[in-house]
DNA sequence: TCTGGGGTCCTAGGACCC
DNA sequence: TCTGGGGTCCTAGGACCC
């Protein structure tokens, strides 16, 4: 059937729902193709692609100091019950057999940039959800009768797939609720393509936590009054709803679990806020140690506030204490800036507002909003805040970084190579630290083109070593 | 086993203006 | 002097997502 597609000859064969199939039509009633390609185990999937020797063992990628937690757990780490979000402690406790890894997000970007180059050739509309998800709407799958939509899906799996060497699967029904659904059904490297008739029927039958905006607390509110499935809650009155949920929230939830869905798949704007923040191994009580990390995460989100050509006009100072209390305290400025001098100022004037001193804390971050553009800054900016001077001052930093003023380090040591750690050596080229013992260090020299690559030990302070470019791992 | 870091959107209340 | 209603801006917190 599939394959008679577009042929005009015989107009006796020609079937109605087959003639639509590659215009360009978005009217009257034609069923849309939403699709959901959703990589698998993403930053788990790139190490082992890019690190030959754990391709096929448990990997946990995250932090590693007390209170990390996992960033992403491949599949053979799921396997021992080992989750994203876990504490690190809990899934080594678990899988204890797992290879570690520190995150490489430089490494993450790069590869999603190019998957997401290969989505946007194939389809006009596509919104990018995160660093490995995003909807797309191809104009030429409307009206599409199944079997094309799954053809579809599988070129593009296969071509992200021998691109970059981490595989996707992709959900596809009438709308966005439905195709993130299906991808997360069709997981690993599968695809699901829901006809329409089977969407009620599938929706129905799931726990109302696979609906997308309810979350912990609002599924344990249906819990509560004995709902457990979408169907259930779609069966639920709009009054109950609204009482249960909030009327905003709570009929537009509704809505979804009846299976109405008409959200566009669409661009999503520029970013509304930058922030950075850090949790510490232990608790700050010291005032003057807490101020200069707040420089610090000023500094951190500053750097990427100028690396997207905007200013900013509200600064948040986030705090969360011993008992994982969050409070935040923000000021408003008169004009948006990108002066780090005054942004990192109002920063510190907040501290002690959100971290009365004395307070143990374990977490803070900084966060800026009302953003413009750099533009909008000089045009509305008004001159009489800023004195003359401020355009050399914007270019000094105002305090040395935290990490560099770590005490006890008067010997100028060699580096201090961390397990995961990117290399390079002149003779072996590319590898990574898979251990570093009392005074030795032993890496894989390996790339994603190279497959399983040997092992050599050095002596920690051997100069034929040197810190290299996580890029360079995909060979 | 105590709970990361980057975001989005919504709500509610107070200040302020008309 | 009191009342009130609407609109906007700002702040703080919470729920949710990956």
């Amino acid at each position: 059937m599939a394959t008679r597609v577009g042929l005009r000859s015989g107009a006796d064969t020609l079937d109605p729902s087959l003639v639509d199939v590659g215009r360009i039509s978005f009217n009257d009633g034609v069923k849309r193709w939403v699709l959901h390609v959703d990589m698998d185990a993403f930053f788990a999937s790139v190490e082992q692609f890019t690190r030959p020797t754990v391709r096929d063992r448990a990997v946990l990628v995250g932090g590693l100091g007390p209170r990390g937690t996992v960033a992403g757990a491949s599949y053979q780490a799921r396997e021992y019950g080992a989750r994203s979000a876990m504490p690190m402690s809990e899934a080594r406790r678990r899988c204890p057999v797992a290879v570690i890894l520190p995150p490489r997000f430089r490494l993450y970007q790069a590869v999603s940039r190019q998957i997401f180059e290969i989505v946007r050739a194939a389809s006009q509309h596509v919104e990018q959800v995160s660093i490995d998800e995003a909807f797309l709407e191809p104009e030429e799958l409307t009206g599409a009768p199944t079997e094309v939509v799954r053809d579809f899906a599988s070129r593009l799996r296969a071509q992200v797939h021998h691109t970059v060497g981490v595989t996707a699967s992709i959900g596809a029904g009438s709308g966005k609720q439905l195709a993130k659904i299906a991808s997360g059904l069709a997981k690993p490297n599968g695809a699901l393509i829901v006809p329409p008739e089977q969407e009620g029927e599938l929706l129905a039958s799931l726990p109302v936590r696979k609906l997308w905006g309810i979350g912990p607390i609002t599924e344990s509110k249906l819990h509560r009054i004995g709902v457990r499935t979408i169907g259930e809650f779609a069966a639920l009155q709009p009054g109950d709803v609204i009482s249960l949920l909030g009327q905003a929230h709570g009929i537009e939830l509704h809505r979804l679990a009846q299976g109405v869905d008409e959200h566009p798949v669409a661009e999503r704007g520029e970013a509304k806020q930058v922030s950075a923040e850090t949790t510490f191994d232990t608790d700050i009580t010291d005032s003057g140690k807490l101020t200069s990390e707040v420089t610090g995460m000023a500094q951190a989100a500053h750097r990427r506030l100028v690396a997207s050509g905007r200013a900013a006009r509200t600064v948040t100072v986030k705090a969360r204490d011993s008992s994982f209390t969050t409070i935040s305290r923000a000021e408003t400025l008169p004009s948006a800036t990108s002066d780090f001098s005054a942004l990192a100022a109002a920063a510190r004037r907040l501290t002690p507002v959100a971290a009365p001193p004395g307070t143990p804390v374990r977490l803070v971050g900084v966060s800026y909003s009302g953003l413009a553009t750099a533009e909008q800054e000089s045009l509305f900016g008004n001159p009489a805040d800023e004195p003359a001077a401020d355009s050399l001052r914007s270019h000094a930093p105002v305090e040395t970084p935290p990490a560099m003023a770590a005490p006890g380090t008067e010997e100028m040591p060699a580096p201090a190579w961390r397990a995961g750690d990117d290399i390079h050596h002149p003779e072996w080229g590319h590898g990574w630290v898979q251990g570093a013992g009392i005074g030795r260090v032993t890496v894989r020299f390996e790339t994603a083109r190279t497959g399983s690559g040997p092992t050599r030990t050095f002596t920690i302070g051997d100069p034929a070593l040197s810190p290299a470019d996580p890029l360079a791992s995909l060979g």
